[in-house]
RNA sequence: GUGAGCGUAGUUCAGUUGGUUAGAACAUCAGAUUGUGGCUCUGAGGGUCGGGGGUUCGAAUCCCCUCGCUCACCCCA
């Protein structure tokens, strides 16, 4: 019996991890020149908070959670997203009593019982910023300009920012009462998934990638024209910075966000790059949540980014994450006694920080500088009888094949020098 | 949950109207005179043709079921 990953889920290979080391330092250097503060939060929580925060409605906690009862029976669900969870970190940790203001960062998988598809797993890597204890337009700028600082790094550069407002909640329930007095002129015409989100979901029409759904909910009455003032100057005033800082953005009126949670602004990241799932970062504000769970009045915004979905787009505009790491000096023994030397000699190296590597397999000399060479190590020291005898071994320079003998006392000294 | 496409060595694939021991390239390993990699040459290992059942004298090839992968819908990062 051969064991199989789950589905949706991926290993990620020697050959492909230093993609996931680049992306990450990215996104440190980034949140450190944001001065975003790392958080870490449990891999599972108690169901409930998801319930709470997320939604009980949305398709996230409906279907898609990866929900088990533990030995003492409580509920726990693996976390599908990372807002709530942090949101519980403040609160719990009476972190917003502290201090009024924070401002946090993640990397963390997370996990949704979805069918697999092109940029789509079931346990995927997510980077998330979050900004909590104001509501200036500036934290929703602050945010976009974050994210869209990263993906510039990781060579991201055909992406679309989306923006739009679905305003306040009692906002949001009037003009739901108003697409839905215009959708019901053409329920007849909707598809047959649009005409079951007519009750269930009527704001996710206007996200229907049906020809004829969208060719309708293009005249639909739009959500920004119905808010009111307050959300409409919150909302404009966003816009204007982004115009002053040149940031390039289309108001997209379909934009809504699958959250309960979200207010006011959202916004998008979408690649061109990527398939029928081309979001690779989306987010926007969510004044109500901290309230909903239980903590005080306190304004947030925040973006979550899929690491996975980086990485297909850098890749596809043709970014290559750095170098693989190898090691420096590969040393070839050529008998026992070669073999105790040499090792003694790379133990001094290692502890001076320098790449090291010896052969594990008892192989022939030539195969040793075959492994030498698919390595791609610069040196190789080569120690036989003879350098034994003169207490110097052989350093080969792979580039140009040149070869001298190198006292063993002084080896380091030249790799250090070598390596300046 | 719904739909479509695809499953042959580690990888990318070939495999003629069903016909004997299923092939290639790359990769791996080992050699090409005594202690030197890449290039070249030679050789070796590696496949229950995703799995099960059926049709047939005979199945990688035809039929059914099943599992897996991929893409799309739903939804989302």
């Amino acid at each position: 019996m051969n064991f199989k990953k789950p589905k949706g889920t991926k290993d990620i290979l020697p050959k492909d991890i230093y993609k996931w080391h680049y992306i990450e330092r990215i996104i440190r250097e980034v949140s450190a020149v944001f001065n975003f503060s790392e958080i870490r939060t449990p891999t599972f929580e108690n169901t409930e908070l998801f319930k709470r925060g997320v939604g009980n409605d949305t398709d996230i906690v409906g279907k898609e959670m990866y929900t088990f009862e533990d030995k003492s029976g409580d509920s726990m669900t693996l976390k599908p997203e990372g807002t709530a969870p942090v949101m519980r970190a403040l609160i719990e940790n009476s972190m917003i009593n502290e201090s009024p203001f924070h401002k946090l960062f993640y990397i963390t998988n997370m996990f949704r019982h979805e069918k697999p598809q092109a940029g789509r797993f079931r346990e995927h890597t997510q980077f998330g910023a979050e900004i909590i204890g104001s509501n200036s337009f500036y934290t929703d700028v602050e945010l976009i300009l974050m994210a869209k600082e990263v993906y510039n790094r990781c060579g991201i550069e055909n992406y679309t920012i989306k923006i739009n407002s679905i305003g306040k909640p009692n906002e949001r329930k009037h003009y739901i009462n108003v697409l839905k007095d215009f959708l019901a002129n053409y329920i007849n015409d909707l598809s047959e998934d649009s005409k079951r989100r007519f009750e269930t979901n009527t704001l996710r029409i206007l996200d229907s990638k049906d020809k004829n759904d969208r060719q309708i909910t293009e005249n639909a009455p739009k959500i920004l024209d119905t808010l009111g003032e307050e959300s409409k100057l919150r909302f404009n005033k966003v816009i204007n910075e982004l115009e002053n800082l040149k940031i390039n953005y289309e108001i997209d009126f379909r934009l809504v966000r699958g959250l309960d949670y979200y207010t006011d602004t959202t916004f998008e990241f979408v690649s061109q790059s990527l398939g029928s799932q081309d979001a690779i970062g989306g987010g926007g504000r969510y004044d109500m949540l901290i309230e909903q769970l239980g903590g005080k009045e306190t304004p947030g915004a925040g973006f979550g980014s899929g690491i996975e979905r980086i990485i297909i787009a850098a890749e596809k505009n043709g970014f290559t994450f750095g170098k693989i790491n190898k090691p420096l000096i590969y040393f070839i023994a050529l008998n026992d006694i070669a073999r105790m030397k040499s090792y003694e000699i790379m133990n001094e190296l290692r502890a001076k920080n320098i790449p090291s590597e010896i052969d594990l397999l008892n192989r022939s000399f030539k195969a040793q500088m075959r492994d030498a060479n698919r390595l791609g190590v610069q040196f190789v020291y080569i120690v036989g009888d003879d350098e034994l005898e003169k207490n110097a071994g052989q350093l080969k320079n792979m580039e140009n094949s040149s070869q001298y003998s190198v006292p063993f006392s002084e080896l380091a000294e030249k790799l250090l020098e070598f390596n300046k």
